[in-house]
Formats: C-alpha cells, sequence, structure tokens
DNA sequence: ATGGCACCCGGAGGGTGA
C-alpha cells in the first residue's frame, strides 16, 4: 500500500501536474494541502474519473487539505474538535483500509517575531494531543502526512546556520516535532535514508532548484506499530522539474499488507 | 540587501508563502 503526500499550492494551478503525477504512480492513497479552493470548485470529477475517492476541507484562497483514496473512505473528520466555524482548513483525517490516515497544513509562521509564529507552536501541540486523543478512540494505526514546515535536522536544510533560530528551524519547532514523534511515530523516509540534503522544497526564485538550495518539511509520519510493515519510503523530486511546478514534491511510503 | 517567484483575489497591486 502506497501512502503519498504533496503540498500542490493550488489543485486548480496544479491539476496537470497532479493527474500526470497519479497515472505515473497511481498510489493507494494521496494527501494533498494548500488546495486553495472551496469545497464547490474542488475538481472532483478529473480525479473520480481515476478511480480516487475524494473527501475535502477546503476554504476560498488559502489552506485547504484533502485525502483521494483508491480504497473506501469511512469517519470523516475536519480539524479539531474545538475547533470554531472560522477555523482555517488545514486538517483532514480518515479511516482508510483499517489505518486513520490524515492531511495537515501546519502554519508558516512567517517570522519568529510575528504572532502567529506563538499560533504556529500552539497549533504543533494541539496537533500531539489531536494524535494521541484519535489513537484512543478510533484504535487504529495513525499514518499522519503533510507539510510540517519544520526542519527536523541541520540535514533536512541547504544552510542551516542561516536558519537557525528563525522560521523553519527554530529550537521550538523542533521541540514540537520531537514531541510529536516521541508520542509514538517514526518519520518514514528517515527509517530508508540517512543521507544529507534531500529536500521535499524549493524555493519559486533565484538558483534554488539548480544548486539544491532545499527545505525538507514535508513527511509522511507513521505509527510506530506500523514499524513492521513499513518496507519502503522516498521523496520524488521530478515533479519540481516539470511544467508550472509546485513549489513542494511529493513524499511516499510503501506499508505492507497487515 | 526584504529583492528574486508563484499563487490568491479582482480587475491594480497588495497579501501570503517558505
Amino acid at each position: 500500500m502506497k501512502i503519498a503526500s504533496w503540498n500542490v499550492n493550488s489543485i486548480r494551478a496544479r491539476l496537470a501536474s497532479l493527474t500526470r503525477w497519479l497515472d505515473a504512480q497511481r498510489p493507494d492513497v494521496l494527501l494533498l494541502q494548500e488546495t486553495k479552493v472551496t469545497d464547490d470548485d474542488f475538481p472532483r470529477d478529473d480525479l473520480l474519473r481515476r478511480g480516487y475517492s475524494v473527501v475535502i476541507a477546503g476554504q476560498k484562497s488559502s489552506n485547504g487539505v484533502a485525502i483521494l483514496s483508491q480504497h473506501p473512505i469511512r469517519d470523516v473528520t475536519v480539524g479539531f474538535p474545538e475547533d470554531g466555524p472560522g477555523a482555517e482548513k488545514r486538517l483532514i483525517a480518515a479511516s482508510i483500509a483499517g489505518l486513520r490516515i490524515m492531511s495537515a497544513y501546519i502554519p508558516n509562521g512567517r517570522d519568529v517575531a510575528h504572532p502567529v509564529f506563538q499560533q504556529k507552536l500552539a497549533w504543533l501541540s494541539r496537533l500531539r494531543g489531536f494524535l494521541l486523543e484519535q489513537r484512543a478512540s478510533v484504535r487504529l494505526p495513525i499514518v499522519i502526512g503533510g507539510d510540517f514546515n519544520v526542519a527536523r535536522e541541520a540535514r533536512d536544510l541547504w544552510a542551516p546556520e542561516l536558519f537557525e533560530g528563525q522560521v523553519h528551524f527554530h529550537p521550538e519547532e523542533r521541540n514540537r516535532i520531537n514531541a510529536l514523534l516521541n508520542a509514538g511515530f517514526m518519520d518514514s523516509f528517515r527509517q530508508f535514508c540517512d543521507a544529507p540534503a534531500r529536500y521535499s522544497w524549493w524555493d519559486y526564485r533565484g538558483p534554488s532548484v539548480a544548486k539544491n538550495r532545499g527545505l525538507r518539511i514535508d513527511y509522511l509520519f507513521v505509527d510506530d506499530s506500523l514499524a513492521p510493515r513499513c518496507t519502503l519510503a522516498g521523496i520524488d523530486a521530478e515533479p519540481r522539474l516539470w511544467e508550472k511546478p509546485s513549489d513542494h514534491v511529493p513524499v511516499w511510503v510503501e506499508l505492507d499488507s497487515a
């Protein structure tokens, strides 16, 4: 079972790339972030035609998450239980093939001095609590993928000395990610690859792609209990070289059948 | 060096991303 996650930076702008990648890779499940579209305008038909069921949590202009699946989708929840009606659409969870699968788009944080940076930290803390609550209540192994907007380690950034203490590589962000993993999850990519400079995002501007100046900020975290089933994981950097790319690329994990 | 680029909305150019 192949599960992938991709911040597409607008599903409408990325529909050609998305369908090209889906047709080539045929993942069982694809988690999307930054769909940037209302539910009414989500291009469902292009995905249904390819055999994917779709559940979405969208909003106008920004944010927006979705889950695409070739298997039946059940028990969908959007956001955190305590969210008000105006909450940004950054989290969707569903039960698929005996797993609790989630797509998450963690707030960027903008700048460490900006109030939204504290909201990012709070959001990551809430996410940890939500994962524990879901594990207890749904009782299925959890796979959460998404754009976490945090590089975990120095080997996950092109210039750690430049980013240290800044947004995306601040100790408080790393602490929140580590606390989340310590709750019983593993960074699937790092089970199979120790190499530095394997990134999931490159800036649109300047020579970022040519010089491999990127960040690894997109992850698939899987329940520790899934370790024996986890056979391979990777980052597919190729779509970053296609026409009209997202600035993020898909990350993926393969799980053996239970 | 606050630029670079791409997306959004709205119908110009500012807000946001990372």
